[in-house]
DNA sequence: TATTGATTTGAACGCTTGTTCAGTTAAACC
DNA sequence: GGTTTAACTGAACAAGCGTTCAAATCAATA
C-alpha cells in the first residue's frame, strides 16, 4: 500500500472546495463550470471527481457545511440568564458570525434554488432550526413580560431579514467597525420588540 | 407597406417579456436558454432576436422596468405631513408594492451579477435613489426629534432588508393577509427607530 | 388578386457543458 | 530498485449554448 500519507488528496480535496467556494460565491452555480474550478486549482477537469462525485454535490457540501457550522457555533454559547440577554447574544452571534463567512452566506441564499429537491429540504431544515431557536427567544421575553410581538413567527423573519442584511453593505475596511455595527443593530432589534 | 397594424410582435413581443420574467425568476438567469424562452412564447429561438438585441438586454430591461415602476408609483404618493407619516407610508407602499410583483423582486436581487458592469451601475443608482429616500425621512424624523438613529445610513439598510425580506415568506393563500403583515412591520418598524 | 414586407422558421456557426475512462505519472512502501 | 497504487491527464461523449441569416410564411395593402 503506497502512498497512504502524503498523498496529494490531502492538499487537492480543501482546494477543490475552496475554489468552488469563491468562484460560485462570485459568479454563481450555474455561471461556474466544473472546467472553471479544476483551472483555479491548477488540475484538469477529469480531477475533481476523486473529490467530489458531481458538481450538485460540490454546492450541497458548501451549503450544508456552513449550516452546521452555523448551528454548532450558536449550540457552544453559553445560556443567558433572560429573553432580553439572550435576544442580544442571538444578535451579536448572527452578525459576527455572518459577517466573518460572506461567500458562504451569499451563497446559502442565492443558491438553494440550484439544489435538488432532496438536498433543499436538508437545508431548509436546518434553516428553520436556526430560525425556531430566535423564535423561542421572542416567546420567552413575552412570556417574561418584556416584548411585545403580536407573531413570534413574522418578527423572527423580520429580525432575521435585518440582521442578515449587514453582509449586502458591511464592508472590513468600511467607515464602521464590526463592533459598532453590533451595537446599532441591536439597539434597534431590542427596541423593536421591547414592550 | 404591409400589415403595419395587426402585426405579431405587439403580441409577441410582451410574451417574451413575460416568458423571461417568469423562467429567470424560477431557474435563473444563467439556467434560462433563449431556447426555453422560446418554447415559453411558442416560437423557435431566432424569432426572439426580432425583440432584444441579445439575452443580456432581456434581463436588464425587466429589472430597469421594475425599477422604474418602483420609483413612479413611489413619486405619486402624496406628500406626509410629519416623518412619523412619511415613514408609515413608506414602509406600506414598500410592502404592499413587492408583495405584488415576487418575480421582478426576485430577479432584481439575485440577478445583479449578471448585468455588464454599464447595466449594473444604472440599476444601483436607482436603487440608491430609492434608498435616499428613506434615509431622507429617517434625517427628517431626527431633525423634527421623533426618532433617535445613531446612523440614517445604516438604519436605512436595515430597514429596507426587513421590509424586503417579506417576500421570502409571505404568500397570498397563507395565514395573514398582506393588511395583517402590513400592520405587524409597520409597528416594528416604528419601535425600532422612535426617540 | 398581386404585391409587399413584417414575422418566423430551421439550419448552421463555433463554443461550452458535466461526466467518463483508458492511460500516464510519480510518490511511498518493501 | 522494483512494486504498488493513488492521483492526474487528455481525449472523448452527447447535449446544449447564444447568435446569425437565407429562405419560407402569411396578413394586410393596393
Amino acid at each position: 500500500m503506497a502512498r497512504t500519507q502524503g498523498s496529494h488528496s490531502d492538499i487537492t480535496g480543501p482546494r477543490v472546495r475552496d475554489a468552488a467556494l469563491r468562484l460560485i460565491a462570485q459568479h454563481g452555480y450555474a455561471a461556474v463550470s466544473m472546467r472553471k474550478i479544476a483551472a483555479e486549482v491548477g488540475v484538469q477537469a477529469g480531477a475533481l471527481y476523486n473529490y467530489t462525485p458531481d458538481k450538485q454535490s460540490l454546492l450541497f457540501e458548501i451549503m450544508q457545511a456552513h449550516m452546521q457550522d452555523l448551528l454548532t457555533a450558536r449550540a457552544s454559547l453559553p445560556d443567558a440568564a433572560d429573553a432580553v440577554r439572550a435576544l442580544e447574544q442571538f444578535t451579536r452571534f448572527h452578525i459576527r458570525f455572518h459577517s466573518r463567512r460572506p461567500a458562504e452566506v451569499f451563497i446559502a441564499y442565492m443558491e438553494l434554488r440550484n439544489l435538488t429537491p432532496e438536498n433543499f429540504a436538508r437545508i431548509e431544515e436546518m434553516r428553520r432550526t436556526y430560525e425556531g431557536q430566535l423564535e423561542a427567544i421572542l416567546r420567552r421575553g413575552v412570556e417574561e413580560g418584556v416584548f411585545r410581538v403580536a407573531e413570534p413567527k413574522v418578527a423572527t423573519m423580520a429580525v432575521i431579514a435585518m440582521l442578515t442584511g449587514v453582509n449586502t453593505w458591511f464592508r472590513e475596511e468600511g467607515r464602521l467597525s464590526l463592533d459598532a455595527v453590533e451595537e446599532i443593530y441591536w439597539d434597534m432589534v431590542r427596541r423593536s420588540v421591547t414592550a
